[in-house]
DNA sequence: TCAGACATGTAAGTCGTTACATGATTCA
DNA sequence: TGAATCATGTAACGACTTACATGTCTGA
């Protein structure tokens, strides 16, 4: 079977916190857990609906007027396949990089391919570890404080939340960012070492041309 | 439209070197590919079949007796097609890390919870780490000496080939294991700092369990 | 009044894995 | 002789994304 149920773990594990409904998960996700999580809707909205089918959630319309809304509980049911899934050891996560995919693929091309390759690869981990800083500032003074920023609070805030869960809330959050934020760092030195010795390997042969066709 | 056609265009690329059959494509990838890139046979025929098809590639009947073989064949349309994809910019890599996500999850409960998926993403990295470094010392040795180890050459070697040319592919196949090498040091890295800190903080507060229900 | 947030859902299509089905050859 | 490797493929299933379809409410 093919990585089995993420999704369902995902939002039972969401749902272990309080009740949402698809849109407040959505938000959840795009808001915590973007950093190492994705859901979209074409996913969420049909798996709380399974969820419920197999007992693992309740639905509850909270609709106010005419604006629609469905609220999800877990059930006891839910929990315990939520805990017993968090026990389970969990499997590497899938190897499928483009990018280095595409490096390695220029390995018989001239080395100013496996080059260019290179630069676009750091300028997109650079790009990414700047989004990482900022949010690593933010969260560090959160996790302080015990108050949230009002974007994060709005998607992950508690009813009846006191300060000392916030403040750990915040901590983890934290915790998250500094994973990307190590990761990469890692690649953007693995980027500059690699070019710097790419670049002497190729001073020291001459050009490497192959058939000197195409450019 | 989801991650376009990557197998398509990782078949593409390794065809780019020479003419391949499923069953070898399939072992360059476990061999040489495999600390970035997978496919499996159920993906790996169909595509080479439509790359036919389209006129990316062409195929020849190479069976000796009653050993079948398949043999395909870049084609020049298939080549610009490859080198066409090689240039546009690549996606960042799907961000659907299980471990952060159970990790991330057990916000909630008590941090021993934090701590086990903690510890578990550890092993498993230090794990990998060994691997790599295994693969490290196997290729630093071929990447001076410009010989493949056995194992390898059976896999990526080429007909043809000089010693410049291995030793330029070895040094490529390197790269690609450091990449690997610093990443899971900066999640090892990263464990260590979370679980330290995570100890510190649940030191100072005593225990903050929440109802004292289950275990 | 109109943009943006709130809100739920489906249809079509791609991607990808696992398990199954089949059979030949090589070498210890 | 029997395990490992060579070799090609399909069927079923499930995961996931994108685009579509539809409508409300709030506040500048």
């Amino acid at each position: 079977m093919p990585a089995k149920k993420k999704t369902w773990y995902a939002l039972l594990g969401l749902l272990s916190w309080q009740p949402l409904s698809g849109y407040d998960v959505k938000k959840m996700v795009e808001i915590a857990l973007s950093y190492f999580w994705s859901e979209s809707y074409g996913q969420l909205y049909p798996t709380l609906n399974r969820l419920v089918e197999e007992g693992l959630a309740t639905r509850r319309d909270t609709s106010t007027g005419n604006r629609r809304r469905h609220e999800y509980r877990i059930t006891r049911k839910g929990r315990a396949a939520f805990e017993s899934w968090l026990r389970e050891p969990a499997e590497m996560p899938a190897i499928r990089n483009e990018l280095q995919l595409k490096f390695f693929l220029t390995s018989r091309m001239d080395s100013s391919e496996s080059l260019r390759v290179l630069e676009e690869y750091r300028a997109q981990q650079s790009a990414h570890l700047e989004v990482l800083e900022d949010s690593e500032r933010i969260m560090e003074n959160s996790a302080k404080t015990g108050v949230f920023p009002p974007e994060i609070d709005g998607a992950i805030g508690l009813q009846g939340n006191d300060r000392e869960t916030e403040a750990h809330q915040s901590l983890m959050f934290l915790f998250t960012i500094r994973h990307g934020l190590l990761r990469t760092r890692a690649a953007i030195a693995w980027c500059d070492e690699t070019i710097a010795q790419l670049r002497r390997t190729t001073r020291s042969q001459t050009s490497r041309s192959k058939k000197g066709g195409e450019r």
